[in-house]
DNA sequence: GATTTTAATTTGTATATACAAATATAATTT
DNA sequence: AAATTATATTTGTATATACAAATTAAAATC
């Protein structure tokens, strides 16, 4: 395949960032598919496991992701029976079930495989510093 | 709104390359506006007119998105008369319309303003250097 | 205490993207 | 030349995400 670095593009930070995005995409689904779940829906099922009745707009400021995705995400969750929303008022809090709590190993396994996979393709190294550098960059964005 | 080093997952790799494609896209999308297309379709079309008659394979190489997206975006481009298709045995051509390739200039606008935007927020060295970091790292990934 | 404003969440809808399968053609092998 | 394999493209379908509007409740103001 075609390097990046070859493409008209390569200077582009939309086109760039995008690309990365899908390639670590791609591997981290991988990773994921043993618990039969999408990277999004695993770090979020983590989350409430990690908060039980958390809310929506906490985890949406949490993962940088419209208060809108939060709710649809959950849904799948509460399909598969994960997790639970109780509402009181105009607060949900979301909890994990006993299912959705029993998985909390495997998903740890599931990051950890991650993290082996692509750091083999990219180097500890690099992917560290990568991370850091893009950290840096989208702190700057305030809203 | 909470910076992404204050999130739980801002030293994975996962979140941090989509939650920064995200925040570009917006801005991207922004800058677009003004021609009432996509980010994606605008680079698209571009590079249509570069090369007339350029194939989906090599828009699929060059954009590094997958064969079928290429299909649907050209498809859009066509409905709205910015580009045609010619079929030639199992291979096809695609063409900018005069009307597509009038709107030449307002692309190159849309990029110029886009730079502007992101670069406004980010800093021309730091985002510059983001992007060199990215496509260091992305030129790794063979497949 | 009634009214207005603000805030949290969900719903309706649109969109970009991918995967898998289908199609159709070209190239290769036998 | 026929059969097989490989290639380019499209189609069917699924999915994550967002925006705008609707809903509902809480908070603030009058």
């Amino acid at each position: 395949m075609k390097k990046l670095s070859d493409s008209h593009y390569c200077q582009c930070i939309y086109f760039t960032s995008n690309a990365l995005a899908r390639k670590i995409e791609r591997i981290a689904s991988q990773s994921w598919k043993k618990v039969n779940l999408s990277p999004s829906h695993g770090y979020l099922l983590m989350l409430i496991i990690n908060e039980p009745g958390i809310q929506p707009m906490a985890l949406s400021e949490e993962l940088h992701l419209e208060p809108s995705t939060i709710t649809r995400l959950i849904e799948k969750l509460e399909l598969k029976k994960l997790v639970v929303r109780t509402f009181e008022g105009k607060l949900t809090n979301v909890y994990p079930t006993p299912k959705g709590k029993e998985l909390n190993p495997r998903l740890k396994q599931c990051v950890a495989d991650f993290y082996e996979s692509y750091s083999a393709i990219l180097g500890k190294e690099d992917s560290a510093r990568l991370v850091r550098n893009i950290t840096k960059i989208a702190d700057k964005f305030v809203h």
